[in-house]
RNA sequence: CGCGGGGUAGAGCAGUCUGGUAGCUCGUCGGGCUCAUAACCCGGAGGUCGUUGGUUCAAAUCCUUCCCCCGCAA
């Protein structure tokens, strides 16, 4: 255990997820000698500065923290941390080989999907989006091309009928904590077997576009309602209406037959505002439309739905 | 000074360009109809039109000060 807890462990990360397993790493007392994430960056309209959610856990913690431009050119800092292990979770820039070698235990990632399927940097949205039932945490060690590491460690979480991209985040969060609190010991001590990803089962989820934000409705229900929920609650998938975005914040789907266009506005419908999808329509709850606050179907139904009742969304 | 939309009854909106009694849908209250209802019918209450100053016989509307909310871009 002495030989566990002398570990000197470099984190890097950058989001809330991330944040969960550094919070893990210290609930088991494991010393984390520093923090790499991203810098900080202006945010919101004001052009406000925002330190990551890991900087600010960092901080909290008394733990000293990094924030190189790049990381291709700037790693000096880290190598002075002298880490025996370096452990990632969604840290957002490419890592040099010279750094991943450096520990002696190897650098290892933390990441949000069943590898080889959905490396990138969106696997939980993708997983949402593309209908899996399935998704997990895995745990690999880190090579130059991108999420292709040997694997360690693997968990599965089920990803329900109803569920949105937040929804399966959460139950990631906590299946990844769990995993990587399992894996460390074994690590460090060297019992941990890595097992190659099959290369030619790979699949990716890249970060979500612009254009992937938008919602096409001219296709089955069940997929529109897919790409809807696993844009929820970020970034938020919108349709056009009036020139103007309207985005989808929460919605339901209702299977039937029917004889309207695809992105028809149809009102009010079993609680929610209609729009026509093919093979059924697609239950707005909760929306918002461009400059206005987010309002619910009731709402949209007493004002603006009501001018553009029988047009189509594009 | 990054671009843009908005602030009108408890909610969502129209009215503003082309100044002239404050309007729609919903909610709410009362009454009616119905076996019954989130349905339907009748009636009522509820707004100093975000704020300041100005123009005018007259300002939600035109000009001006400030405050607040939101979308985009980063």
């Amino acid at each position: 255990m002495v030989k566990t807890m002398d570990t000197r462990i470099v984190f890097m990360g950058t989001p809330d997820i991330a944040c969960a397993m550094l919070q893990q790493l210290l609930d088991d007392h494991y010393h984390v000698v520093g923090v790499v994430t991203q810098p900080d960056k202006k945010a919101g309209r004001k052009q406000e500065w925002k330190m990551s959610e890991v900087k600010q856990k960092a901080l909290a913690c008394g733990i000293e923290v990094f924030q190189p431009l790049s990381i291709k050119e700037d790693y000096d800092p880290i190598i002075q941390w002298e880490p025996d292990l370096i452990v990632t979770c969604a840290y957002g820039q490419f890592i040099p080989q010279a750094l991943l070698k450096y520990p002696r235990y190897g650098s290892i990632n933390i990441h949000a999907s069943l590898l080889p399927k959905l490396r990138g940097g969106a696997p939980i949205h993708w997983a949402v989006i593309q209908g899996m039932k399935t998704t997990g945490m895995s745990i690999m060690r880190m090579v130059s091309k991108m999420d292709a590491g040997a694997v360690m460690a693997q968990r599965a979480v089920t990803i329900e009928e109803d569920d949105t991209t937040g929804d399966v985040y959460e139950k990631l969060k906590d299946c990844g904590a769990q995993l990587l609190h399992e894996s460390m010991e074994k690590l460090i001590n060297g019992e941990a077997i890595f097992i190659d990803q099959e290369e030619s089962a790979a699949t990716f989820g890249y970060n979500i576009s612009k254009d992937d934000e938008k919602i096409d409705f001219h296709r089955p229900v069940d997929e529109v309602y897919n790409h809807i929920r696993g844009l929820i609650p970020f970034p938020v998938g919108y349709a056009v209406l009036n020139n103007k975005k309207i985005k989808f914040h929460k919605v339901r789907k209702k299977t039937a037959d029917h004889h309207h266009a695809c992105g028809e506005l149809c009102g009010l419908m079993d609680g929610g505002y209609a729009i026509a999808a093919l093979g059924g329509y697609i239950l707005l709850e909760e929306l918002q439309l461009e400059g206005k606050a987010r309002i619910d179907a009731k709402s949209f139904a007493n004002g603006q739905g009501r001018n553009w009742l029988g047009s189509c969304l594009k």
